[in-house]
RNA sequence: GGGAGUGUAGCGAAGUCUGGCUAAACGCGACGGACUGUAACUCCGUUCCUUCGGGUUCGUAGGUUCGAAUCCUACCGCUCCCA
């Protein structure tokens, strides 16, 4: 069975260093598993590495598209199975690397994923209606549907109601499965949040501010780039509503958040993850992988 | 020294005139949680203490009252204005 290496952990945690440091240790290539780093564009604000850092070891799923795409878990997974593959076929060891717990899970998932014949007009369509419209909708085509999913929550509504519409229908095609060494890091959360809080100083520094600005041109809070955190929150700024030091303090305090999210994610969602001492990350999971390989 | 205002849970802030329905709205933060095709999304819960029976609160100390965050007195702190 073909062996992965996977390294999840919050924002600012130190994942693609330590993916960077196995990779050079292991002969491996590093795959990102993250929602924002796909698109081009985006650099600076999603902590992306830098063309340097992907010299030291090749990089996939790294901008794979343009910042006005819309992108899915169903085509990271393709991307991803493909780009295992190629890795595998040349004698390479893959390291998942990425903050996007919901692309690792689907990743990891033995069951493939359903899919639903849909399109993005529905989609369109089914948001201008209002919440309770679209339960008693749901509740008449699907009422099993209608009692798991949670009825506040208008995305996942939507969705529940492309599902009893089209059905569920079997995937194309049976997906590989993994021998896996998932890991997550750890730091304790006061280090973490001051790690969060000057990695945003960081960015500004690096021309954070101009990125936002081109994402805003591109269409800001309306295209799926546009909510990306280090971004958002200076859409305001960038229209004269709000201060600089207050768009700041906005996005540390979403990434605080996230961060958060992420953790309860990869707790709950992910089986058999294992946890690394942030600072001790490298040692521990060298010595890990060398035991497991 | 004189005048005006103000002190409420981690923070901000209602409630005070018209005492009981107030362990005290709401916002923020913090924490916890859900999440199989937007996931850096979207959504939910908890937040004085508790052995879950209760207990102790609204600057402090008294007082009025069956009953006080709310009324009265004194004191303390903070802000602003005049000196």
């Amino acid at each position: 069975m073909t062996k992965l290496v996977v390294i999840a952990g919050p924002t600012a945690s130190g994942k693609s260093d330590l993916a960077i440091a196995m990779a050079q240790k292991f002969n491996g290539e590093i795959i990102s598993a993250d929602a924002m780093q796909i698109y081009r564009e985006l650099d600076i604000g999603t902590a992306k590495v830098t063309a340097d850092e992907q010299t030291l070891v090749p990089h996939h799923l790294i901008d794979i598209i343009d910042m006005t795409d819309q992108f899915s878990v169903a085509d990271f997974i393709t991307r991803a199975d493909e780009a295992i593959a190629d890795i595998v076929s040349r004698g390479k060891l893959p390291i998942i690397a990425g903050g996007t717990g919901f692309y690792v899970k689907a990743l990891l998932g033995e069951q493939p994923l359903d899919f639903v014949a849909s399109d993005a007009q529905e989609v369109s369509d089914l948001k201008q209606r209002e919440l309770p419209d679209l339960m008693i909708e749901l509740q008449t085509l699907d009422s099993t549907l209608a009692n798991k999913v949670d009825q506040h929550n208008k995305q996942r509504v939507i969705r529940a109601i492309q599902i009893a519409r089209h059905g569920v229908h079997e995937a194309k095609q049976v997906r590989p499965k993994y021998d896996t060494l998932v890991v997550g890091i750890d730091w304790p959360r006061d280090i973490l949040y001051e790690r969060i809080n000057s990695r945003a100083q960081i960015m500004i520094a690096a021309g954070l501010l101009t990125e936002a600005q081109c994402i805003l041109d591109a269409g800001g809070g309306n295209i799926q780039a546009g909510k990306a955190i280090g971004y958002k929150e200076f859409f305001p700024y960038l229209r004269g509503d709000t201060t600089l030091d207050e768009a700041i303090a906005q996005m540390q305090q979403d990434s605080r958040r996230y961060a958060k999210r992420q953790l309860t994610y990869l707790r709950h969602q992910i089986p058999g993850l294992i946890w690394l001492d942030g600072a001790q990350s490298q040692a521990e999971l060298a010595a890990r992988i060398e035991s497991w390989v």
